[in-house]
Formats: C-alpha cells, sequence, structure tokens
DNA sequence: ATGCTGATGGCCT
DNA sequence: GGCCATCAGCATG
C-alpha cells in the first residue's frame, strides 16, 4: 500500500490550484484518469459557482475543507465532480472536465458502450461515468476511502479560457487545459434556451 | 466539421 | 416553475 499522495496543494485558491491539476491522476473503482482539462469555481464573488448564493444542501461539501469530492447530478441524468480545494469556507473547487483513461482501460469501455477510447473521458459527465462516481461519492476524503487523487509534476504549460457551458462570467477565464491533447472537449458557449414558440399557444 | 434538440430530475426561488 | 458546470443523436455543409 502505497503512501498517500501528498495533497496539500489543494489549499490554495481553484483558480491557483486548478492549472497544478492538470496531469493528475484520478482513481476510483478499477479505473484511473489523467486529467487534461479542468476549470476553477467560487470564492468570494463567482456568480458560475453552485456556491455563489450561499450554502444549500447540494454545495455544502463546497464550504469545507480542501481534499473532498464535491459530487453533483444535473440535467437529471449526468453526474460532475469537483474537487474541493482551499481556503476553506471559500467556497472553491476545481470540476474535473475530462482526461485521459491510462488504467482499467477495458472496465472503462464496459462504462461507456460505444464510445471510442478517445471520449471515455471526455466531458465532466463522461468522466464520472468512466470513474463510476455518482453522488454516493459527494463529501468522499480523497485518499482515505476508494477515491484516490495523485498530483503530477507540476505542468510546465497549459491554456485558458472561458468555462463552458455558463452564461454567468464568460469573461473570466478559468478553464485550464493541456494543449494538443485529444481528450479536451471542445468550447461551447453556453446554450440559451429556446423559449417555446411565443407564448402558450402550444398545446399538450 | 458545426448546429440544434430532447431527455429527465434535482435544486432553488 | 424555471433553470441547469451535459450528452447523444440527428441534421446539415
Amino acid at each position: 500500500m502505497a503512501t498517500p499522495a501528498d495533497l496539500t496543494v489543494l489549499e490554495g485558491p481553484a483558480d491557483r490550484v486548478a492549472p497544478l491539476l492538470l496531469g493528475a491522476v484520478l482513481r476510483h473503482d478499477g479505473v484511473a484518469v489523467r486529467l487534461t482539462e479542468v476549470e476553477a469555481y467560487g470564492g468570494a464573488d463567482d456568480a458560475g459557482s453552485h456556491a455563489f448564493r450561499g450554502r444549500t444542501p447540494r454545495s455544502s461539501v463546497m464550504f469545507g475543507p480542501p481534499g473532498r469530492l464535491y459530487v453533483y447530478f444535473t440535467y437529471g441524468m449526468h453526474h460532475c465532480a469537483n474537487v474541493v480545494t482551499g481556503p476553506e469556507g471559500s467556497a472553491s473547487a476545481v470540476l474535473l472536465r475530462a482526461g485521459d483513461v491510462v488504467e482499467g482501460l477495458d472496465l472503462a469501455r464496459s462504462r461507456r458502450p460505444g464510445a471510442s477510447d478517445r471520449d471515455l473521458a471526455r466531458g465532466p459527465a463522461r468522466l464520472c461515468r468512466a470513474l463510476a462516481l455518482t453522488r454516493e461519492h459527494d463529501g468522499v476524503v480523497l485518499g482515505e476511502g476508494t477515491v484516490e487523487l495523485v498530483p503530477g509534476p507540476r505542468p510546465r504549460v497549459w491554456e485558458t479560457g472561458p468555462r463552458v457551458g455558463l452564461r454567468e462570467a464568460p469573461d473570466r477565464p478559468w478553464r485550464f487545459w493541456l494543449p494538443g491533447e485529444p481528450s479536451v472537449s471542445a468550447y461551447r458557449p453556453a446554450a440559451r434556451r429556446p423559449r417555446r414558440a411565443g407564448g402558450r399557444a402550444s398545446e399538450e
């Protein structure tokens, strides 16, 4: 059994920690993923953060100490995982957007039927699926249970841009990724929902 | 390659 | 009741 990974890197604010997680390996239940794309959330004035309007049942883990997983459920079918960073109480976290499967390839394939290897963990919900992370893992302490995070060498280069799928704070370049990685998802501005045509003319 | 859209349910006002 | 830190499928160029 290996010594626990040093996670002191997580103690800083999310936008400073996020790029340092590029290249880190997250392992759970037979599959490990090397992170290639992440996003920072939280802090005092991030309108795009789940914590922006204060502590709620869903976001409460974000307000706790760094080194835990914050996993939420969205769109009625998808899970997304974050690593909570510091300082404690700042409600900061790094969303794990994409990675490469580096262990347990066959298991990951079986969890994502029909997906190409490149797509196995390309996108936050796909990454959770490949790693079998669900709301059951919300709040777990990294390294103490079945979820392990092993930081890699400090990345030397990365790129930044606006976060994906957010209407708020499109100007804040808090998405970080490794250049040239096939598993990095394409940028898409937040979809504005089509309102149902003009009013209530539609029937049921 | 890009673009739209439905699925589907928890979360929050 | 409206809004999603999304994805797959299908359409089109």
